[in-house]
DNA sequence: TGATTTGACTCAGAAAACTAGCT
DNA sequence: CAGCTAGTTTTCTGAGTCAAATC
C-alpha cells in the first residue's frame, strides 16, 4: 500500500484520538448467503483506501467471490489525497517485485501456501485506553498555553522523553515538532514556531506525580490492581486453533506515541498515531463468531479467513506502513513446528556443509567476478556468521549486512587480516579482525580497488541471487541457516569438549554460560552496559580489597594466638562506618545519604578473637575472595554480551537438554519458564544427542575472532 | 509484498545481599 | 561471637514490547 507523505495528512487523521475527528468505516457489508463464505469488504477510511490490486494478499487468496462483491459494490476508492511521488514510486516498485516473485519463487510459495489451520477462534485485539486529558499547560515563552486534547497528548509524549538521549538528537526534535505543530489549531500554530521556546515541564510534573503515586502504592493494592487487570485482559489472551487452546503473544494493539527507532533513524520523533478498529483486519475461521468491536460507532476494518497464514490480526504500522501482526505465543503449535523445522534445516546443512565449503572455495578461483563475489560473501556468512544484508530504503537507518557492506567498512591488513567495522541490525556495531584465506584476502583487495568509500564491496551480487544459489545447493537453504547451524554446532562442540564441567551445579552453570557466551560473541549479540555497571565493579573491587586485607590481618593474628597462652589475639579490620538513616525520609533522600556515606573514610575496628574463630575466619574469607574474584571476572566479560538472544533463536534446545541430562543440571536453571514451554518439544531428547557434526575440520567459526 | 523470525531495551518483580536486633 | 530472623536495599531476571531483520 502507499505511504502518505506526512505533509498531506490532514491533522485530524494524523492524531485521530478523540472520537470526532476520526475517519471511520461507515458500514460494513456482510456478504454471504448460501454456503458462501462470509466475507466482509469494508469501506476504508481514506488513509486506508485500497485499490483492488493493492489489497493484501490475504484478502485475495481463494476468494473469487470476494472480487466479485467488491466489484459489484464498486467500492474501490481512489486515494482521496493522492500522495504524489512516494505513492507512485512505491507502486512501480511493487509491480516490479510482484513480477519477480511470480517468476522466481513458485516453489517457495507452494510450500508457504499450505493450509495452516482448519478452525480458528479468538476474541480480537485489545486497544489501549482512550486518552484522558490532564489540562496541564505548555509554556511558550513563559506563557501558559492550554492545549486541545490532541495536541496535549502529543506534547505529553514528548514530556515523557525529557531527560533522555532522544532529545539530544536534532532529527528527533525536528520530526516531533513538525508533527506536533500539525496537531495545533491554526492560531496556536502561528504562535508556536520554535521548539526551543516550548517548556514541557508542567506536563512533566504531572507525569512525575503519576509515577510517584503509582510507586507509593502499597503492595497489596498493587497486587489487587494487577489481578483486576489480568482478569480484564484474560479474554484476549487465548485463541482456539483446531480445537486447541493456545496463548496469544501480542494481543495488545500498539499504543500511540513517538516513534523511537534504533540508531540514526530518519523518522525518529514522528508521531505514531493511534490504531482504530477500522485499521485492523481479523483472521478467523469461517464458522467462528466475529468478536464484537470494542468501540461504539466503530467497526473492524475487515474480516478474513486466510488459512494459509498463522496470524490472528493485522494492521499497518503508521510509521513504516508495514504490516504488524498478532501472533500466537512461542509455545504454540505453529511456532513450535517452525522452530523444529528450523533446526531440522540447520542439521540438514551439516550434511551439505563440506560440499558447500568446497564449492565456494572453488568459486574463489573463478575468473568470473560475480562468482568470486558470491563465494567471498558466502565465506564471510559462513565463517563470521554475518547476516545476509538486504538493501534498505531511505526512510530507514543506515545499517548493513554482508551483501550491503561498503568499502568504508573493510580495512585490509597484509598479509591476510580483514578488519570489519560496521553498524549491523539495530545499529549494533560489528567490529572484528580476522585472519582469512589468502585467496579471500586477495579477492577482497580486488573488490575494493578503484572504488570510493561509499561504494558497495559486492557490487555485482544481489541478495536474491545469493539465496537462489543457496537453494540450488540444498533445498530451503538461505543465508540465515548458516547462523543457526554455526551457533548450534559451536555450542554442541563446546559442551562436549569437557567430560566433567565442574564439581557442583554452580560451576557447571558457569561452564555452560561460557559456551553460550562464545556463541553470543560469534553472533555479535550485544547489550548495553547497565547504567551502574562501573560503579558495581568498583564496589566489588573494594570488597575484594577489604577481604584481602582482612585475610592478612587474620593470618597475622593466627600466629599471635598460637603463641599466646590464652590462644587469643587482636584482629584489626577496616570498615566504613555505619550510617544512620532517618526513618521518615523519602527514597531519593535515603539514596543520597547512602552515597554520601560511601565516600567517608574507613574506620578501624579491633576485635579480640579466639584461635578457633580465627581459623574459621580465614577459611571463610578465602572462600569469599575466590567468589569475588570469579564474580568480577565473569561480570566483566559478560557485561556487554547478551546470552538470551542465541538461547531463544539459534541454539537447538536439544543440545542443552541433553547436556543437562548428562550432568544432572535441572533444565530450569538454564531455560526459564517461558523457554521451557517454547522448547517443550525438545525435552524428551536422549542424553547422547549430538548436533550433527560435519567431517570438515577447517573453518571453525568459534575460532574466527582474533 | 506479506509473513515470519530475530533483536535490544524497559521495567516490574524476584532473588540475593546486607543489616540490625536478638539469642 | 556466631547464627538466626526479619526487614530493607540492591541487583538480576525475564516477560513484554516493538523495531528491524530475512526471505
Amino acid at each position: 500500500m502507499h505511504q502518505q507523505d506526512p505533509d498531506e495528512i490532514p491533522l485530524s487523521e494524523l492524531l485521530g484520538n478523540s472520537g470526532e475527528s476520526v475517519p471511520r468505516v461507515v458500514s460494513v457489508a456482510r456478504q454471504g448467503g448460501f454456503g458462501a463464505p462470509s466475507i466482509q469488504v469494508a469501506k476504508k477510511s481514506s488513509s486506508a483506501a485500497l485499490s483492488e490490486d493493492e489489497l493484501p494478499l490475504a484478502l485475495l487468496i481463494g476468494t473469487e467471490r470476494k472480487k466479485e462483491c467488491s466489484r459489484r459494490k464498486g467500492k474501490v476508492e481512489p486515494c482521496r489525497k493522492a500522495p504524489k511521488r512516494k505513492c507512485e514510486r512505491m507502486k512501480a516498485e511493487k509491480h516490479r517485485k510482484a513480477k519477480k516473485l511470480q517468476a522466481t519463487s513458485t516453489k517457495h510459495r507452494a510450500e508457504d501456501e499450505s493450509i495452516k489451520w482448519c478452525s480458528l477462534e479468538h476474541n480480537g485485539v485489545l486497544f489501549p485506553p482512550e486518552y484522558e486529558p490532564h489540562g496541564r499547560p505548555l509554556l511558550y515563552d513563559g506563557c501558559e498555553i492550554a492545549l486541545p486534547p490532541e495536541a496535549e497528548e502529543v506534547a505529553t509524549f514528548y514530556a515523557s522523553k525529557l531527560g533522555t538521549v532522544y532529545l539530544e538528537k536534532e532529527t528527533f526534535r525536528k520530526n516531533f515538532f513538525d508533527d506536533f505543530r500539525k496537531t495545533l489549531p491554526v492560531d496556536l500554530r502561528k504562535r508556536i514556531v520554535k521548539l526551543e521556546h516550548c517548556d514541557f515541564s508542567r506536563i512533566r510534573e504531572y507525569l512525575d506525580e503519576l509515577k510517584e503515586r503509582k510507586q507509593s502504592m502499597p503492595p497489596s493494592k498493587r497486587k489487587e490492581l494487577r489481578e483486576a487487570e489480568a482478569q480484564r485482559v484474560a479474554h484476549y489472551t487465548v485463541a482456539i486453533v483446531d480445537g486447541r487452546k493456545e496463548k496469544v503473544a501480542n494481543y495488545r494493539v500498539e499504543p500511540p506515541g513517538l516513534f523511537l527507532g534504533r540508531g540514526d533513524h530518519p523518522l525518529m520523533g514522528r508521531v505514531k498515531r493511534r490504531i482504530f478498529p477500522e485499521d485492523v483486519t481479523l483472521n478467523l475461521g469461517r464458522d467462528a463468531p466475529i468478536p464484537p468491536c470494542p468501540f461504539k460507532g466503530h467497526d473492524w476494518g475487515s474480516i478474513v479467513h486466510n488459512q494459509r497464514v498463522t496470524w490472528l490480526a493485522c494492521w499497518r504500522d503508521p510509521i513504516s506502513d508495514e504490516y504488524k501482526y498478532v501472533w500466537l505465543s512461542a509455545s504454540s503449535h505453529f511456532k513450535a513446528m517452525s522452530d523444529q523445522e528450523k533446526f531440522e534445516k540447520a542439521q540438514q546443512l551439516s550434511k551439505h556443509i563440506t560440499k558447500i565449503r568446497n564449492e565456494y572455495t572453488k568459486g574463489l578461483e573463478s575468473a568470473d567476478r560475480h562468482t568470486q563475489q558470491r563465494s567471498v560473501a558466502l565465506y564471510l556468512i559462513d565463517k563470521l556468521a554475518l547476516r545476509v544484508g538486504n538493501e534498505k530504503g531511505e526512510d530507514e537507518a543506515d545499517t548493513v549486512g554482508c551483501c550491503s557492506l561498503r568499502v568504508e567498512h573493510i580495512t585490509l591488513q597484509e598479509p591476510n587480516i580483514v578488519q570489519l567495522d560496521f553498524l549491523g541490525k539495530d545499529s549494533m556495531r560489528y567490529f572484528n579482525r580476522v585472519r582469512v584465506e589468502a585467496l579471500v584476502f586477495h579477492r577482497l583487495r580486488e573488490f575494493l580497488k578503484g572504488k570510493r568509500v561509499s561504494d558497495n564491496v559486492f557490487d555485482e551480487l544481489k541478495v536474491e541471487e545469493l539465496n537462489d544459489y543457496l537453494k540450488s545447493l540444498m533445498p530451503g537453504l538461505s543465508a540465515k541457516v548458516f547462523r543457526t547451524y554455526n551457533a548450534s554446532y559451536t555450542l554442541d562442540k563446546l559442551l562436549h569438549s569437557v567430560k566433567t564441567p565442574g564439581p557442583d551445579i554452580h560451576s557447571r552453570l558457569l561452564f555452560y554460560n561460557e559456551a553460550n557466551k562464545d556463541v553470543a560473541v560469534l553472533c555479535n549479540h550485544q547489550r548495553s552496559l547497565p547504567k551502574t555497571h562501573s560503579l558495581m565493579l568498583e564496589r566489588l573491587r573494594d570488597k575484594l580489597e577489604e577481604s584481602r586485607a582482612y585475610l592478612e590481618a587474620l593470618k597475622m593474628a593466627r600466629g599471635k594466638a598460637q603463641a599466646s597462652p590464652d590462644s587469643r589475639a587482636q584482629v584489626t579490620r577496616w570498615r566504613r562506618p555505619v550510617v544512620e538513616i532517618p526513618e521518615d525520609c523519602s527514597l531519593a533522600e535515603r539514596k543520597r545519604i547512602r552515597e554520601e556515606a560511601e565516600k567517608r573514610p574507613k574506620e578501624k575496628q579491633v576485635v579480640n578473637m579466639g584461635l578457633a574463630s580465627i581459623t574459621r575466619g580465614i577459611a571463610q574469607t578465602q572462600e569469599k575472595i575466590r567468589r569475588l574474584e570469579a564474580d568480577l571476572k565473569t561480570r566483566d566479560s559478560l557485561a556487554t554480551v547478551s546470552l538470551s538472544t542465541s538461547k531463544i533463536n539459534y541454539l537447538d534446545p536439544r543440545i542443552t537438554v541433553a547436556w543437562c541430562k548428562r550432568h544432572e543440571v535441572p533444565i530450569e536453571r538454564i531455560f526459564p519458564r517461558a523457554l521451557q514451554e517454547k522448547f517443550m518439544w525438545s525435552m524428551g531428547v536422549s542424553e547422547d544427542f549430538r548436533f550433527p557434526i560435519s567431517n570438515v575440520v577447517s573453518n571453525d567459526p568459534s575460532g574466527a575472532s582474533t
